[in-house]
DNA sequence: ATCCTGGAAA
DNA sequence: TTTCCGGGAT
């Protein structure tokens, strides 16, 4: 069993299954992962919930509605001008690519999807591999800021390692498993979240700590 | 390197 | 008061 196993193993016995991506449907998890970038999770539920009550959550209805009330019921999620015209160019996509059902994607190479995905405007590499791991449920690894300061810091991975490279260092050390890399990635975020923080990591109290394997982490507090 | 933005935490 | 979020575009 090598290191990244190893971790999962130990977090696994703690944490369980976190039930990753919480959402009615594959679509909210999209918008949700739009709506997230660089936000924390409380206010993406709250624009979601506003989408809601305006019935709103749906391709045709933010194909339809006009920006700018679009923008004012997603405020709380922050950069809501930009997230308004990022929804709608997905939404386009997802029509136009896909006649707005997931399933169309069962027959796509992931790679083909993952593209497609990323030539939206407003997509990047980790919001792609969220809506293909949890929408599409592809076997893609998520990269996040967690998973890079976690990897960095256990010395799976240097620091100037590269999206996509990171990405294979997991992939390349687990079983391709779609409830794995799921999972994965929500306990990462709790970790990172609780204990692996940019300041002042709590690694004393860290659940995490018994699988550190040379005294490995560059940060001990 | 800077901008986009609200809400909670430090 | 500053910092930080389940980033990405310019």
């Amino acid at each position: 069993m090598n290191a990244i196993e190893e971790f999962y193993r130990v977090a696994f016995a703690r944490y369980g299954d976190l039930e990753w991506w919480p959402a009615d449907d594959p679509f909210e998890v999209a918008i949700g992962a739009i709506l997230t970038q660089n936000t924390s999770w409380k206010n993406v539920e709250r624009a979601i919930e506003r989408l809601k009550c305006d019935g709103l959550l749906s391709p045709n209805t933010i194909s339809d509605v006009p920006m700018e009330k679009l923008a004012e019921a997603i405020r709380p999620s922050g950069y809501y001008n930009q997230k308004a015209k990022k929804l709608k160019a997905f939404v386009e996509w997802f029509r136009e690519e896909l006649d707005c059902d997931f399933s169309a994607g069962d027959t796509m190479p992931t790679a083909h999807l993952r593209e497609s995905l990323m030539s939206v405007k407003g997509i990047g590499p980790e919001t792609a591999d969220d809506i293909l791991l949890y929408a599409f449920e592809k076997p893609v690894f998520v990269v996040d800021a967690y998973t890079y300061r976690i990897a960095v810091r256990h010395g799976w991975s240097p620091p100037d390692v590269g999206y996509d490279e990171l990405a294979e260092i997991f992939t390349s050390s687990l079983d391709e498993d779609v409830f794995l890399y799921k999972n994965f990635h929500a306990i990462l975020v709790e970790i990172g979240k609780t204990f692996c923080t940019k300041k002042a990591p709590k690694c004393v109290n860290c659940p995490m700590k018994p699988t550190l394997r040379n005294g490995t982490p560059l940060v001990i507090v």
